[in-house]
DNA sequence: GCTCATAGTGTCTAAAAGGATACCGTCCCG
DNA sequence: CGGGACGGTATCCTTTTAGACACTATGAGC
């Protein structure tokens, strides 16, 4: 699971802001769930539409996600291997949030090119 | 500035996700534009309500907030020093995310609980 | 028999982020 | 004269994150 940044949680209200952003926080947590919105897919799926990463890391989110609730996998007995990740319940909340990043980011495009 | 944690833009489309989310990673960042929508805010009043900052912490987090054109710094030549911060336009445009991010995290927050 | 695809794991290392602590000059208040 | 508020810096150290790279088993297709 995410590690919690902050060990207090009664602190100032600021706090569930930090709390929300430390479960999408990872460099590629927010891109899967991104993708996740399409529906159902595999590993190797993932691991292509996300750009590069590593098959360590993708697993390393991927497990992340799954222990804070928002994603979902299912490990099918074949061979070769079969294994599908999915949005839970929890994880579709979260939807508008991404929605409203991407557009953001899409907006703001001109602070990322300066890069 | 916040490092760009991905060097291509022209990656698949949840690149503008992770751009985004960037921005307000940073283990403060989010807190400090929470609390900065409250209006302009001094340094030392912003450490006060977001816990337990190291100045140094928040010298680092306001400064590449301002770097990243989310906030704007304005010095008083005056003894005390006054430092007044605030949000930019393009900080303000990011304030629905963060209220959402504010209201996610209240409604999920049994899942901080377990930690 | 060779190679490919699947879904990972293990190890090692480099880089970045975060934290502790001490310190600065100036002025005001008592 | 001592102490505090202000807005930071400087230095050192530890933790965390991310990346490269190699490797696994199985079966299918050529």
């Amino acid at each position: 699971m995410a590690k919690a940044r902050h060990s207090r949680l009664d602190c100032t209200p600021g706090c569930a802001v930090e709390a929300a952003v430390s479960l999408i926080d990872g460099k590629w947590k927010a891109v899967i769930l991104y993708h996740l919105q399409d529906g159902t897919t595999r590993f190797n799926e993932l691991r292509r539409r996300a750009g590069d990463v590593t098959p360590r890391m993708l697993t390393n989110q991927l497990r992340e996600l799954e222990a804070d609730g928002l994603i979902e996998r299912e490990v099918f007995a074949q061979v070769p291997p079969r294994v599908e990740y999915s949005l839970s319940d929890r994880g579709r909340s979260l939807s508008p949030i991404i929605a409203a990043l991407k557009a953001w980011g899409d907006a703001n495009m001109d602070l990322f090119a300066r890069r």
